[in-house]
DNA sequence: AACAGCTTCAACCGCCACCAT
DNA sequence: TATGGTGGCGGTTGAAGCTGT
């Protein structure tokens, strides 16, 4: 699939379809308020190669402490915002890439359960991933798989509540087979993690899923901070050696796109991360294996 | 082959929270 | 306390690719 051709090489950011904001008029100038950025000049549209070079330079030997004015600094004709966008979404080191896998979709539909359309904070517990990336597979794949299974996407409550057949699984107990599943060994291990939980639960925006009563063993372990950030078990578990930089261990050759060959030339011409081909010859052997 | 409709996702927009003054 | 600047978030858009006819 195309989809995740990456900036570097990628259709959709070699288009010539990127446009000048014109400067404004003076009177624009003098009227209102000052624009979040000084939109003189200010390109829009797909970023390109060179851009992105530019910007992932410039963040990775100065930091991105300022982004309103980082694009005049790193010789960007772009909107601070829009920096910062294309850095967090889609340069980032650490970014996963691919589609989110059946564990993650799980997590997901769990997380939004409680926390609603709050990506960011979903985002957070997924290693790796994007809040516009997990706002995109939710409006795209998540969001028919339950209307599908007879779930309102949005209350998480069957969609017709005497319609669900008791030999369809609900969302509840798929959740917890599938995190049952995913983190047997973790759970058992695990007596320690209520007092977070009660932390959580004073969370009052968080909305209370059906789930919450069914396994307070579970749910309390589910909610704690330990079992979230085990969650990168599965996405972390190899290529530790590249922790400083935050890499993810797995890579997105695992699906075979293209953009990471351009990447990894790109970053280890570029900035010397040979620890991406350790990376990748890591993920190679694993998929020789399979 | 050509076209239309659908799907996907990167990027943008507007709003809001937070912080400094 | 009020105001302005900045970063971050969530909703939306639109171009490119895909699929069906």
């Amino acid at each position: 699939m195309v989809h995740q051709l990456w900036g570097l090489g990628s259709p959709k950011n070699c288009c010539a379809s990127a446009i000048i904001i014109p400067p404004p008029s003076e009177a624009s100038l003098v009227m209102g308020r000052q624009p979040c950025c000084d939109k003189l000049g200010v390109k829009k549209g797909p970023w390109t190669a060179e851009e992105d070079k530019k910007l992932v330079t410039f963040i990775l030997t100065n930091g991105h402490c300022c982004w309103r004015a980082l694009p005049k600094l790193a010789g960007l004709r772009r909107c601070g915002k829009s920096c910062r966008l294309r850095w967090t979404n889609y340069l980032r080191p650490d970014l996963k890439r691919g589609l989110l896998n059946e564990a993650e979709e799980q997590l997901v539909i769990d997380l939004h359960a409680r926390l609603g359309n709050r990506w960011s904070k979903i985002a957070a517990k997924l290693p790796g991933r994007t809040d516009n990336e997990i706002k995109n597979h939710w409006n795209t794949h998540i969001k028919k798989k339950l209307i599908k299974m007879g779930i309102d996407p949005v209350t998480h409550e069957p969609l017709h509540e005497h319609v669900t057949p008791p030999e369809m699984p609900t969302l509840v107990d798929t959740e917890h087979q599938e995190l049952s599943k995913t983190n047997d060994n973790l759970i058992t291990s695990d007596a320690n993690s209520s007092s977070t939980l009660e932390n959580n639960s004073t969370d009052e925006h968080r909305p209370l899923g059906p789930a919450s009563e069914d396994d307070p063993l579970m749910m309390s372990y589910i909610w704690s901070d330990e079992f979230l950030s085990n969650v990168s078990w599965s996405f972390l578990a190899q290529g530790e050696e590249c922790s400083e930089l935050g890499f993810s261990s797995t890579t997105p050759s695992e699906d075979g796109s293209s953009w990471w060959l351009d990447y990894e030339d790109f970053m280890n011409e570029d900035f010397g991360f040979n620890c991406l081909n350790e990376v990748k010859m890591e993920t190679l052997e694993n998929d020789d294996k399979l």
